[in-house]
DNA sequence: CTTGCGCTCGCAATCGATTGCGTTGGAGCA
DNA sequence: TGCTCCAACGCAATCGATTGCGAGCGCAAG
């Protein structure tokens, strides 16, 4: 015994005995003085739970968080816990953040939650964030640079832990000024050219390679490359690696044959492709920054009633969902995106609970999966 | 004048530098060194509004919050206000939920975030949300009862205002009892078999009118369907109405022809076209319950070495991103999303605003796609 | 039989904003 | 001049949980 009889010697009352001696039920019934047989109108409080256990809220609150459990004797500590238990009691988030200054949520800041691109990251960080006991607000941007700080300001209201963010740029001083308040914060996708912020990105410089081995293999020579846009890592680094590639293969390096689509998207795409054409480019492949640069090039191609692959090959970027049942199904470089998506999670993880390991950033390999969207090269 | 000059007469003076050493201290063990002598280490709090305004911090709530500002003097208010923006002060919502048992977040519950149908819709969502003031967290279900039921309790838990419901079956009590308690809730893409929920859907009879009277007008005769989960308020509709529009173009119902698919998944319909076709099915056009099951179609037709339209026809329903782009592009019923999401929003904040309004539930049209996966009937 | 120490636990402050109620000062009226 | 009444604010409680501090208690050492 830890205790003695008295369980309560500071009390002027004896209504602590009455609570320890008599049973449940019993104290329940003599207690008239306690008519609250009240249908739980509202959720039990960690009062409700103290009161029931015949402790103070405090040692009911150490009881319940393992971490000051040690601090209570262990026979309390488990009536406390028995006694929440049977009232359903949760404790209320919003009571602990406001004390803790802790959140349990962070911020995930994508462009386009429509952009196929995205989904699969986001459900990898949720399944890692989620057993973590973590949660976390989405938000989109629309590369859109104000949109984007508005709603990092307002996550940041919302007192989110940390952020992941995909929608980097090069230069993005922003975000630097948030990382470098102390803001834990994590890149997935694409990351910032000084390279200072965790980030989990795919190895772009294999990937092209990998594109760029398959078409010359396949006898192409003329390749065309429709970047994404150059103010982002991935649209620049794939663009310089697609010259290097040329370079390793030994064929020229034609200005015509290099066009900088906008934005990410099939319009865009459609829209460079024209240009390329219009400019006279004779290629007969083209490496699109994106799947949906590629799509737009089909629909580029068709309006020009020319057909892929047969009169040009394509080669996109993603491997985005149901690409494999395009027409013609789209060869593409794959990326992970689950896999991106759970390692940007433990990464911000990471952060969360270490405070200040350094900076670590991952690159995750890919495969070219091969379609029907490259053909060999017209002899 | 109001108010005397002094901007901190009550406070004894000294507090502040005691809290900040302590806070350094803090810090400093939990391994951030930082010497913080700087006013700005923490956002403004409503305190330091009223200090820096000369007024108590209720009153500079009240000034703040539109709704009690005319209990504040005009001039006091407009001092407040100006002190606010000067000092960049913005309420910080934690406290406030405490305070109000608001939290300006809803949930939205979806099956799975990678499923293309849905995105469109939560961006709708969003689109109305935000500019209200209102936040949505996100959960998937991936259609799993024990999991939706989990994750809707974490969202209680987080204080969420209502909920936004994509999950719905016929039979839901769960759902049923949520509502029962009072939670704002509405349903979108689906609903219960009571209908006693606010929902916004499409209108599933007519699209499958149309698409029937699409295939039937082109000469098909012997139609299929692969109809989605029958415990769901779509896949009941449209099953139903498929028998209905047999009867009403007089042809004969054949249960040989009517599949139902354990998902609404691509796997589900590769699975149900070979049931379909194992039991000697020998249809020309196929509709199938969605998109998804639609592309299960095509990889079980070319596993039997079949071709569509060629041999079968088929439609799918949803219209979901790049189904343009299939091979062959997909004839489809389009439903339209992002409107669902809109008018699913709107509907919850009606709730929210006005507790008792009767129910109201929304029914979106729709109009058929015809694309290139379906042909005339073979004669 | 003291003194002392450590284990448990209660007290009260605290996080930041909101709100019922009481107080003040001055205008209005007799 | 005296009294009522109202506008304009301040005071303090409150939301629910966390946590530094201190107070009893038991037990062991002196």
């Amino acid at each position: 015994m830890t205790r003695g009889p008295g369980p309560d010697p500071a009390r002027p009352g004896g209504t602590g005995g009455a609570e320890e001696t008599g049973e449940v039920a019993h104290s329940i019934a003599a207690g008239g003085a306690v008519p609250d047989i009240r249908p739980m109108s509202r959720p039990p409080t960690l009062r409700d739970v103290a009161d029931s256990a015949g402790v103070h809220p405090a040692t009911a609150s150490r009881a319940l968080n393992p971490e000051t459990r040690r601090l209570v004797n262990t026979d309390t500590a488990e009536r406390v816990i028995r006694a929440a238990a049977s009232l359903g009691y949760r404790p209320n988030p919003i009571a602990r953040s406001l004390k803790t200054s802790r959140s349990t949520s962070v911020g995930l800041v994508i462009p386009d939650l429509t952009n196929p691109l995205f989904p699969p990251i986001v459900r990898g960080i949720e399944d890692v964030l989620g057993p973590a006991g973590y949660n976390a607000w989405i938000v989109n941007t629309d590369n859109d640079p104000d949109r984007e700080r508005a709603q990092i300001e307002s996550l940041r209201f919302r007192q989110v832990e940390g952020l992941i963010v995909a929608t980097a740029r090069l230069e993005h001083p922003f975000l630097e000024g948030l990382a470098a308040d102390g803001l834990p914060l994590v890149l997935v996708n694409r990351r910032t050219a000084r390279g200072d912020i965790p980030s989990v990105t795919a190895d772009d410089a294999a990937g092209v390679a990998l594109a760029m081995r398959h078409l010359v293999d396949l006898g192409h020579r003329r390749i065309a490359h429709l970047a994404g846009p150059q103010d982002t890592s991935t649209g620049r680094t794939r663009a310089s690696t697609f010259r290097q590639a040329l370079a390793d293969h030994n064929l020229p390096d034609e200005p015509r044959l290099r066009v900088e689509c906008a934005s990410w998207t099939e319009a865009a795409g459609a829209q460079g492709l024209r240009q390329l054409l219009d400019a006279g480019a004779d290629c007969t492949a083209i490496l699109a920054g994106n799947d949906l640069i590629a799509l737009g090039c089909y629909d580029g191609l068709a309006e020009r009633g020319a057909r892929c692959p047969d009169d040009i090959s394509i080669v996109g970027f993603n491997d985005m969902p149901y690409a494999d049942k395009l027409n013609p199904p789209l060869t593409t470089v794959r990326i992970p995106h689950y896999a991106i998506g759970v390692e940007g999670a433990q990464l911000l993880l990471d952060r969360l609970r270490g405070p200040h390991r350094h900076t670590r950033s991952v690159l995750l390999p890919l495969t070219l999966v091969v379609r029907g969207s490259t053909a060999p090269a017209r002899t």
